[in-house]
DNA sequence: ATCTATTCATAACC
DNA sequence: TGGTTATGAATAGAT
C-alpha cells in the first residue's frame, strides 16, 4: 500500500476526552450537526418528540433542536401533568456508588497523608532549624546526576497535576453518578441502576409524522443556533 | 462472494419515513440510545453541556439525557434558575452517601489549601534564604533528595494509576451509554430554525415530569428514561 | 467547506 | 430484550 498516495488518513480512533480548543471547535461544530440530524430521523422513523438543548464553553446561547419545537416538549416535560418522581433510594442499586465512594474516600486518605507528610517534614526540619529545612533540600544524591533529577521532578510535576485532574473529574462525576439517580427518581421499581439494565417498555404506534428531510440539514425540525 | 453463506445483509439503507410499529419499537430504542451516546460524547469531547428530552408516542413519561443533568440545562436555558423548579434536590433528602461525598469534597478543598499554604509558607522560606520551592513547582535544585524524590514518585504514580484506572473504567461504563462533565449558566437562546417560534419564558413549575426510570445512569450523564 | 479512509452505528436476523 | 454480522453512516484528519 503506498500510503503516501492516500489523501488522508481518514478517520481516526480518538479517545473520549476533551479536545484542545483548537480540535474541539470543528468537532464540536460536526457531532452537533450529527446530533441533531441523528435526533430528526428519530423523529420521523419513529413518531418521537425530542428537544435538545446544547450550551458550549462559555456561550450564553444554546443551540437547539427540537421537533415540534423546543418550547413545546418543555412545556410537556414541565407540564403540571407531570408528577414528580419520588424518592426512591432503595431501589438504587447503591453498590456501586458506595464502591466509588469508598475509593474516593481512600484517595482522598493518600492526598491527607500526603499533605501531613510534608507538614511533618516541614516541622521537624523547622525545629532543627538547620541549613536543611526539608527533606527536599537535602544535598543532591551522589547517584543521580542532576539532569536525571530534573527529568524526574518534571515527571512528578506531571504525575501531580494529572492526579489532581483526574480526581477532580472524577469527583465531578461521581457526584454525577450519585445525584441523578436520586434525583430523577421516579415511582417505585421503574428504575433501573447502573450496568445498564433496561427498561421494559411495549408500546405501539402510532401517530403522525414529520415529514422532514434530513438530508443535509435539519429540515423540518426547529434548529435554534446559539453562538455568537 | 458466496451471499448465500452470508449470515445477514448487514445494515441496509432504510427510507426515512415512520415505521411500523413493529420496527419502530426496536429502532427506537436502538436510535435512542445511539442519541444519548452521542450527546455524552459530545460532552466529553467539547466541554458541552447537553439536555435531551424524548417523548414516544403516547408514553407520558420521557426518556431523558442530561449532562450535568437536565434541569440544570433547563434552568440555564429558562434564563434565571429562579423561576424553574428545583424539583428533586428539595424533594429528595440527601442520602447519606451524598452527603459524605460533598463532605469528602469540601475536605479537598481544604488540602488543597492546605497545600497551597505550605507551599507559600515554603516559599516565604526560600525568599528568606535559598531559594527552595516545593518539589513539585520546580526547577529543581540540587538539594532534593534523590530517595525521597524517587518515594514519593512512586506513591503519586500509583495514585495516579488508580485514579487512572478508575476513571477510564467510569468512562467506559458511561461512555456505552452516556458520558461526562461541567458546569452551568444563564442564557437564553435565540433559535434559527424553521418554523418555530421561541418564546423565552419562564415556566414554573413545581414538577417536572421526568420519569421515568432512570436506565443506566452509567454515565456521568443523567440518564432518565420514560416509558410506560 | 470538501474529500477520503476509517471507525462507528445499526438494520437484519437469531 | 439481547447478541451477531455485514453494511450504511458519521466523522478525524488533511486540504
Amino acid at each position: 500500500m503506498d500510503m503516501s498516495t492516500k489523501k488522508t488518513r481518514g478517520r481516526q480512533r480518538i479517545e473520549m476526552k476533551k479536545l484542545d480548543g483548537s480540535k474541539q471547535q470543528v468537532t464540536f461544530s460536526k457531532r452537533r450537526t450529527g446530533l441533531f440530524k441523528k435526533a430528526g430521523e428519530l423523529c420521523v422513523l419513529c413518531g418521537a418528540e425530542v428537544a435538545i438543548i446544547v450550551f458550549w464553553e462559555k456561550k450564553k446561547k444554546p443551540f437547539c433542536f427540537g421537533h415540534p419545537d423546543v418550547e413545546a416538549i418543555l412545556n410537556r416535560y414541565l407540564g403540571n401533568g407531570n408528577t414528580f418522581p419520588q424518592p426512591f433510594k432503595k431501589y438504587v442499586p447503591m453498590d456501586e456508588f458506595i464502591r466509588q465512594y469508598v475509593e474516593a474516600q481512600k484517595e482522598l486518605e493518600i492526598e491527607k497523608k500526603r499533605v501531613a507528610e510534608i507538614e511533618e517534614e516541614k516541622k521537624k526540619n523547622a525545629a532543627g532549624n538547620e541549613e536543611v529545612r526539608f527533606w527536599w533540600d537535602a544535598p543532591l544524591d551522589e547517584n543521580m546526576g542532576l539532569g536525571e533529577l530534573q527529568h524526574y521532578t518534571r515527571a512528578l510535576q506531571e504525575v501531580q497535576r494529572k492526579v489532581a485532574a483526574r480526581v477532580e473529574e472524577m469527583m465531578m462525576m461521581r457526584i454525577c453518578s450519585l445525584v441523578s439517580p436520586m434525583e430523577t427518581g421516579v415511582g417505585v421499581g421503574d428504575h433501573v441502576g447502573l450496568g445498564n439494565e433496561f427498561v421494559n417498555q411495549n408500546l405501539k404506534g402510532g401517530n403522525g409524522d414529520i415529514g422532514g428531510d434530513f438530508s443535509g440539514n435539519h429540515g423540518n425540525f426547529g434548529v435554534e443556533h446559539g453562538q455568537f
